[in-house]
DNA sequence: AAATGTATGTTATAACATAACAAGAGGCGA
DNA sequence: TCGCCTCTTGTTATGTTATAACATACATTT
C-alpha cells in the first residue's frame, strides 16, 4: 500500500502547515481535549520544516520563546501530540516528527536518510498482522522504520 | 514471566544455546574477527533466557564476573555482536536480544509483549522495500517491531 | 625490537527521559 | 461566592541510555 512521501518532494508548505493545524484543532474540539498554547506551538515547530527533532531541540525553541525551559514541558506536549496522532515518534532517532497525513487513520512507516537526516512518512501495509496472527500475538502498535539513502543523497554518493 | 521460551513456545534450550554459540564461533573464524571472552560471554548472557536486556543489565552481569564495569565495555561487545548479526537491537525497548535464527540471512521483525516483556523474533517480509522503491529510497536496514499482547497474557487479561 | 592493528580499560560527559510534588486556571454545583 | 474537582503547567531532582576521547595491553608481522 504505497503512498506519497512528503519528505522527498517539494510541496505547498504554507497550505500544508495550515491544514495540519486546522485538523489538529478540530480534532481536539471533537475529542474535548485542550489544544493549549504550548501544545500548539510544539506542533508548529515540528511542522516548520518537517524534520525529525529531539525533545531537547523542541525544548530549546520553547525556551527561546518563554514557553518553558524544563524537560517535562516538552515531553508532556510531545506525549499529548503523539497520543492524539498529530505527531509520531521515530524510535530509531529518539525523535519526533509531525504527522504527514493528518486526520487519516494510519499505521505509519518511515524512511530515514542516514546522510541528510530527512525522514519521510509512508503508509505501512498490514504485513505484520499476518505474521503476528500466526503466533496468536495481538498487535496494538507497530514501529516500522527503514534507514538508508534518499534519492538525492544517492546521486551525491555517485558523484 | 516465561523463561526459556523462544518466542512464545518452549524449546530445547541447551541445544539452542549450543547451536547459536557454535554458529557464532564459526562465523567469526570465517570472517577473521575475534570471538573474545567478553563478546562470547555477552552472547551467552543474552541467550540464557532469550530476553531482551538493556546494555546496563548486561554490564551488571559482566561486572559481577569481573569482565568489565564501565559502559563502553558492554556497548562495544554489543555493537560487535549486532554488526556480526548474532544479536539484534530492539529500538522500542533500547535493548538487545540474541538472534533466534543464527546464520540465516534475515530481516528480522519482533513482537514485544507489553505485559510480560517477552520478545519474539519473526521473519519480516519485504513490504518496506516495495513502498520505498516507489519513492527512490534505498533501504539499507529496517526496524520492524510490533507491541501488543502475547497469547499467554491475552488469556490472563480475559480472566 | 619496532611498527601495526585490534581489543580493552577508564574518565568524563552527553543525550534522552521521568518521578514527584507544588501551583495556577477554569468549570460547576451547593 | 465558595469550595471542589480536574486538567495543565512549573520546578526540582534524578534516573537511564549512550558515546567521545584518551590510555593501555596484547598479538602479529617485519
Amino acid at each position: 500500500m504505497p503512498q506519497n512521501t512528503l519528505g522527498f518532494a517539494s510541496h505547498d508548505h504554507t497550505t500544508c502547515v495550515h491544514a495540519a493545524l486546522t485538523a489538529a484543532e478540530s480534532a481536539c474540539k471533537e475529542r474535548a481535549v485542550q489544544f493549549t498554547t504550548v501544545r500548539r506551538r510544539v506542533l508548529e515547530i515540528l511542522l516548520e520544516n518537517h524534520a525529525a527533532m529531539g525533545a531537547y531541540d523542541v525544548l530549546a525553541r520553547l525556551d527561546a520563546e518563554g514557553l518553558g525551559s524544563k524537560p517535562p514541558v516538552a515531553y508532556r506536549a510531545l506525549a499529548f501530540l503523539v497520543e492524539q496522532g498529530f505527531v509520531h515518534r521515530i524510535e530509531r532517532l529518539n525523535a519526533f516528527i509531525a504527522c504527514a497525513h493528518p486526520g487519516a487513520a494510519h499505521d505509519p512507516a518511515f524512511m530515514i536518510c542516514r546522510s541528510c537526516g530527512t525522514v519521510a512518512e509512508a503508509q505501512a501495509n498490514a504485513a505484520m498482522d499476518q505474521t503476528a496472527a500466526l503466533s496468536g500475538f495481538h498487535v496494538e502498535q507497530t514501529v516500522f522504520e527503514a534507514e538508508g539513502l534518499c534519492p538525492s543523497c544517492q546521486s551525491k554518493d555517485a558523484a
